[in-house]
DNA sequence: GTAAGGTCTGACAGCGCTGTAAGGGTCAAG
DNA sequence: CTTGACCCTTACAGCGCTGTCAGACCTTAC
């Protein structure tokens, strides 16, 4: 399928879809004309891809965590950088969140100060 | 004093002190040679300016605030956008938090199902 | 007078993602 | 063949902050 039904399809936008295919995170055939043209697979591909970057990850995190994405969904193949990376991310999730948590503190104060 | 000295003091690189003047965070005087001079005044205001920011404050929103901030560390005039202003923020933390939290769960979700 | 160190302005770079616009082919239906 | 819908590439913009570099002037002290 071409680009305009794969978006129209997954909800990510043109520009995204080639803005991954930048980045190395997909590579579909081309058409003679030059047209991209994308296979089912491809289409899983994004789901996946979305599905992750929903999960706040960056392009780049993705892009090493695909190989290992094969099956369905929130299901992965064995592959040994996964647990590590998914482990990491976590991480830093939780450190994120913790920074966040302190700022709020440090607001409510203010807030309160301010009866 | 001078540029480098406040930045010294307050921890504030050069660049960030002239980023907030361009902002309009600060204005100060100049002598004649065109140098900035900063007075006690002034670095008391990066120092509060630091103080927002450390609680996740954009630039734009400190200046909002800086009017209403005219005495010690926690304690603010009563300035009627005051209450708005930090109580917004803090809803604004709230949902980034939560954003977090519902990427921390699906990855979680990810990492579980990898055993 | 000279040299070192401080300051000035202006501008480019990067982070990660996304929209949009320009200029120009391709394809399918009428 | 023409038209409209789609596609292609390239590139600029913006978010908010920060570092760094270039080219040039000021100041202080020897």
């Amino acid at each position: 399928m071409k680009i305009g039904e794969l978006a129209r399809r997954t909800g990510v936008s043109i520009r995204m879809l080639r803005y991954y295919e930048g980045e190395g995170l997909l590579a579909p055939q081309r058409t003679d004309a030059g047209y991209r043209d994308y296979g089912p697979e491809e289409e899983q591909t994004v789901r996946r891809i979305k599905m992750l970057g929903a999960a706040g990850m960056t392009l780049e995190t993705i892009q090493r965590l695909l190989p290992c994405v094969r099956n369905n969904d929130p299901a992965f193949t064995p592959c040994n950088e996964l647990r590590r990376i998914l482990a990491q991310q976590v991480g830093l999730i939780d450190e994120r969140i913790e920074t966040l948590s302190q700022s709020r503190t440090i607001l409510a104060g203010y807030l309160a100060s301010v009866n």
